[in-house]
DNA sequence: ATGCTAATTAACGCGAAGGTAAGTTAAAAG
DNA sequence: CTTTTAACTTACCTTCGCGTTAATTAGCAT
């Protein structure tokens, strides 16, 4: 059904225009601010076309539907985002440095694409999570779990429950990025999506976070 | 405009049917599950009308229009929210205390009502805030951050960042309520809004943001 | 240059949802 | 028992937004 980029490997050059690829990637990249801010059912696939110059009929050319649209930006952003994740080797490290160092991968997938936590949460609440088991094997947070389990079985960490405090943790990463709007009338005259707050962010979240998985 | 509750105070009597109060807070009771689980622009007023056995016209004869009913739905969820925050004497506790009970208070606003972060959020993402600007003063947080300010002052709780640690303490207490459809495959067989795993969420809660205000 | 096919557009059909208007019924007051 | 008015219903209008279809343009191969 979303079959339409296995052909194509001829032109190298920039064509500028009549480029099949440059203009998915381009529908790709509209869709998910559409869709970060207005959710599946509410995005307008209009406003995808308009913020393309793209026409409309041109995403139904190469996504067949809006459906496949969606699925085609949750399968492209799952990966970007999972990967560096699960790409960290942290087995030989402690379990604080384990929790460490993955949760600074976490902040930097938010941070560099700052959309996607909205897109999970619209997907779970408005489609109970359906697309998304359609596209891939399982949550983000299993890792993020073992490394609870180990610190707690091994007395690094105080006596916790892993798949919530997995699930509170990740909470407190993507919170920030649900609630930036709201966030404004605390921080006048900063920019939520700039460097300097989001670096604050990431420092009072590791700092919560680390203090929060140990003994007092 | 949206005026049309401060008639009748003659019929003691429940008259059953005709009953333009019961009505009314029955179409209201309807639009909270629909507005949390849509947001405003995806929510259909029909699917409001036929969840309670209502017509559609009368809807937008007591609320005039969609936006009306959505405004009514945030003053009522707004107030039965703060209201309890709002009474709590916290002055005279330490900070410890003092947090604790806040903490608590919230997460028992959360559990009674748990539709009402979900609303908060497509607020402020979709309609960037506006509607919850226009009913009403200012935001749940100030609180919060006097109570991390003091223990921070006091030396309770370690150096922090008071505003941006609210925000994180609220995204811990709220975040499960947002994950709650994504929850379920970590914990099968279990209902994520019954008393069991609400007790769970909350004990856990407590215990991470308590640990994580002070120092190891 | 001349087809051939992929990329792109313009125009429209159609159903769904917001909103309205005019009429109907029930309850309360005299 | 009649009048009045609030509560409620039915039927309709309109707009918006998804998806389609048929025609057009541009590159590419021979």
């Amino acid at each position: 059904m979303a079959d339409s980029k296995k052909k194509k490997a001829s032109s190298k050059k920039s064509v500028r225009s009549r480029d099949s690829e440059a203009t998915q990637t381009e529908i790709l990249d509209a869709a998910v601010e559409e869709f970060a801010l207005q959710g599946l059912n509410n995005a307008r696939i209009e406003t995808i076309a308009a913020n393309t110059g793209v026409t409309k009929a041109m995403i139904y050319y190469y996504f067949k539907s809006k459906e496949g649209l969606y699925i085609a930006v949750l399968e492209r952003g799952f990966n970007s985002y999972m990967r560096p994740l699960q790409e960290l080797s942290l087995d030989n490290l402690s379990p604080e440095k384990a929790l460490e160092r993955y949760v600074r991968c976490l902040l930097a997938n938010l941070v560099k694409d700052p959309n996607w936590p909205l897109i999970m949460c619209y997907e779970a609440l408005q489609n109970q999570g359906k697309y998304y088991k359609q596209i891939n094997v399982h949550s983000i947070d299993e890792i993020l779990i073992a490394i609870l389990k180990r610190g707690v079985a091994d007395n690094s960490f105080r006596s916790l429950e892993p798949r919530m405090t997995a699930n509170d943790i990740i909470g407190i990463c993507v919170f920030y990025f649900l609630s930036r709007e709201g966030l404004k009338h605390l921080f006048p005259s900063k920019q939520m999506l700039g460097k300097q707050m989001l670096e604050l962010h990431i420092q009072q979240s590791i700092e919560l976070i680390m203090a929060g998985v140990q003994y007092k």
